[in-house]
DNA sequence: TTGCTATACCTAGCGCCACTAGGTATATTG
DNA sequence: CAATATACCTAGTGGCGCTAGGTATAGCAA
């Protein structure tokens, strides 16, 4: 279980990691990220529909309707110039952090 | 500058990590974050002190008045047996999202 | 037919927490 | 005798995860 504030800091740059990747719409997200991550973050939907609006009105990523063969209706998003240069600049906050981390635990720090 | 909710995430871990190093108070706190951090990390008094007060309160850690030589009062704080245990509850989570995160950026999981 | 589950979207209200913007007090320095 | 550094505190605000609901379609089983 991951406590409310790492996940508050950790779910922008995971969703925009994904989009990174590829298109992707919501429901697809919380189960990639319950993969990526061996079944450690499970997020909830009320959680994640309020991040990619969020994201979406900052212009970090843009939503298409997409409807599926069976008839059912998904909203994709993609990743926007902005948001591949916001992805950056959380990687290299996140990396800080966690380099100052690192060091005050006495393991070696990571530079990834 | 680190956004608030990476400063959530990363002010009770980065707390506990100081004070497993040593008794410490507030103020220079502060000022080993900032050091630490190489000057990444620069927190306010307005968001330590609660910080301290929530973890006191938590029991994760104890306070105790001393008295300078100059005769300012300081108020350092010690960690609990407990706040032992919570810092390495804090340092698994964090590891666990950290190695998430390097995974879906491409760069090699840091299991530090 | 009638549920039940999975998929797929949404939001109002609550509570936690960083941050702003103040306040108090003492020691040092110019 | 101000200005700065040290050293503590807190009320109010806003952001955000989360709970707990809601809507709707597809597929499967009783």
């Amino acid at each position: 279980m991951i406590p409310k504030e790492l996940a508050a800091a950790s779910s922008r740059p995971l969703v925009l990691a994904i989009l990174a990747k590829g298109d992707d719409y919501g429901y697809s997200i919380i189960q990639r990220v319950k993969e990526a991550s061996g079944g450690q973050i499970e997020w909830s939907e009320g959680m994640l529909y309020p991040v990619l609006h969020r994201l979406e009105k900052e212009e970090l990523i843009r939503s298409f309707w997409k409807q599926t063969d069976n008839g059912r209706r998904r909203k994709y998003y993609r990743l926007s110039a902005s948001g591949k240069r916001s992805l950056t600049v959380h990687r290299d906050q996140w990396n800080s952090v966690h380099k100052t981390l690192s060091q005050l635990w006495g393991t070696e720090p990571c530079f990834s």
